[in-house]
DNA sequence: ATACTTTTTTAGATTTGTCTAAATTTATTT
DNA sequence: AAATAAATTTAGACAAATCTAAAAAAGTAT
C-alpha cells in the first residue's frame, strides 16, 4: 500500500505522539499538525476506513497494528535522511529535520534500504533516536543518548551511534567502551559539553559532539 | 517562489520537449504527461498568470524567461539525483529515472548544493545528459555522449563524466582524451558495447559503462 | 468555400485535504 | 443534577488538480 504525504504526516504524528500505547486527543494532534481538530476528524475517517487505526467517536483514538507498521516505516525513512545529512552532506545537526520532512516521503523502498547500506547501517540518528531497521525493529527504548541523561544518574554504555574510527579511537582514549559504567556530574550549557566520571577515575569532559554518539541504558547499582 | 509538484512536472515537461525554442501544443504535453487536454489548458493558465510562459489561447505556448530558469533548477535537481542513485547507491542505469521523478521534487536549496559538492560538481548524469551548475548554466548541447552519436562521424572528445581514478586509468591505457578525435564504427547490440577507431590506430571495443562517461562534440575535418 | 477532421477550450463534476460555524457529546463545577 | 466548559463531530464551503462531454476555433480536403 502506498499513503499520501498527508496520511503519512498523520501516523507519524499519532506515533510520536505516543508510542503506541495510550490514546490520542482529536485536539492534541491538530496542535502538532498545526490544523484543526474538524481536519483531524475528517482524516481519522479516512485513515479508519483503511484500518491504520482504531477509533470510535468521542473515545479517541490509536495505531492499529498495521499502523503501527507504516509509522515504523516512515521514522526509518525520516531517521535515515537525518542521518545522511548530517554525517555525509555535513549539515549542522538542528537543520537536518525540516529537509527530512521532505525526503521521507519518497517512496522507493529500494532507495531506503541502498542508503542504509550505504551508510553502514546506523542504529541512531543525529538526535540520538532510534534508527528501525528494514523489518521495523527498533532498539528497545530503554536506551537512550547520553545527552538526554539526567545528572547524577548511574548509566552504562550499551551501544555508540557510528563506527568512525576517529570516534572509536577517542572513545578508546577516554576508556569509554560498550558496558562502561558511568555518570553524568554537570552539563555547560555554552556548548552542551558533559562532566563525566567513571568509577576509580578522575572525572573529564567530553563535547557535545561525542556525546551525542554515545548511549546508554539505566545500570543495576551492583 | 516555490511550485507544486504538478506546477513543476509540467513546467519540465514543456522543457523536455522543447529547449525553449518552438511552441508546444496542448494535446503532446497531454500525451507526455499522461494526462488529458483539457486539464492541460486549466494549468496553462494557472502557470500563465504566474508568468512563467508565453500562452495565447488556440496559440501554442512556451517557456518564458522565468519558466527556463525553474525548469532548469528541476532539471538539475533530478540529474545530480540519478548521478547520486548510480554512482553512489549503485543502482542500475534504467532504474534511477522513476527514483529522481520523486527526490526532485525536494525543495532545499541547500540540500541540491551540499550533494553537488559531495558528488565533486559532476557535469553529466549516467545518461549522459548535462547537469546545469548552481547558477542555471547548462553546458552547451553541441555536446552529447558517446553513446548517442551516429556510426562514422568524426568527434572529438571534450569531456568525461566523472572523475574516478580507476576509469581515468582506463581512458589513458586506451588512448582516449581530452581532445582527442575518433569515431564509432560499430554497436553491438548484445551489450551495447562500441567499436572505436582513433587515427593512426587499430579499432578497439569499449563497454557501454565507459561510453556512457565519454562526452564528445563534431569535430572539424582539419 | 463548404464540409470534415483535428486541436483546443469551456462548463460542470469529482477527489483530497482543508476550513468555519454550528451542533453534539463528554467532562467539570457548584 | 443542573449549569457551564471543553473536546469533538457534523454540515457546508473552498482550492487544487483532475476528469468527461460538449462547444468553439483552426486546419485540411475536395
Amino acid at each position: 500500500m502506498n499513503y499520501s504525504s498527508t496520511e503519512e504526516n498523520y501516523i507519524k504524528a499519532i506515533y510520536n505522539l505516543r508510542g503506541n500505547v495510550q490514546t490520542v486527543g482529536t485536539n492534541e494532534l491538530a496542535d502538532v499538525l498545526d490544523t484543526k481538530p474538524a481536519s483531524v476528524t475528517d482524516m481519522l475517517k479516512k485513515l479508519k476506513s483503511k484500518k491504520l487505526l482504531h477509533y470510535e467517536k468521542y473515545q479517541g483514538f490509536k495505531l492499529s497494528p498495521e499502523g503501527r507498521k507504516v509509522a515504523l516505516g516512515i521514522v526509518r525513512k525520516h531517521r535515515l535522511w537525518e542521518y545522511f545529512l548530517a554525517e555525509i552532506l555535513e549539515f549542522e545537526w538542528e537543520e537536518v529535520h525540516d529537509v527530512a520532512e521532505e525526503l521521507e516521503h519518497v517512496s522507493s523502498r529500494k532507495l531506503i534500504d541502498k542508503l542504509d547500506e550505504f551508510l553502514g547501517h546506523p542504529r541512531f540518528d543525529p538526535h540520538g533516536d532510534p534508527i528501525p531497521d528494514n523489518m521495523g525493529r527498533i532498539q528497545s527504548s530503554s536506551q537512550f543518548c547520553l545527552t538526554k541523561l539526567p545528572l547524577n544518574t548511574l548509566v552504562e554504555v550499551s551501544s555508540v551511534g557510528s563506527q568512525s574510527s576517529e570516534m572509536l579511537e577517542l572513545l578508546r582514549h577516554r576508556n569509554i567502551l560498550i558496558g562502561t559504567k558511568l555518570e553524568i556530574k554537570r552539563r555547560f550549557g555554552f556548548d552542551n559539553s558533559l562532566e563525566v566520571k567513571i568509577r576509580n577515575m578522575a572525572s573529564f569532559t567530553i563535547s557535545e559532539q561525542l556525546a551525542q554518539n554515545i548511549f546508554v541504558k539505566y545500570a543495576r547499582k551492583a
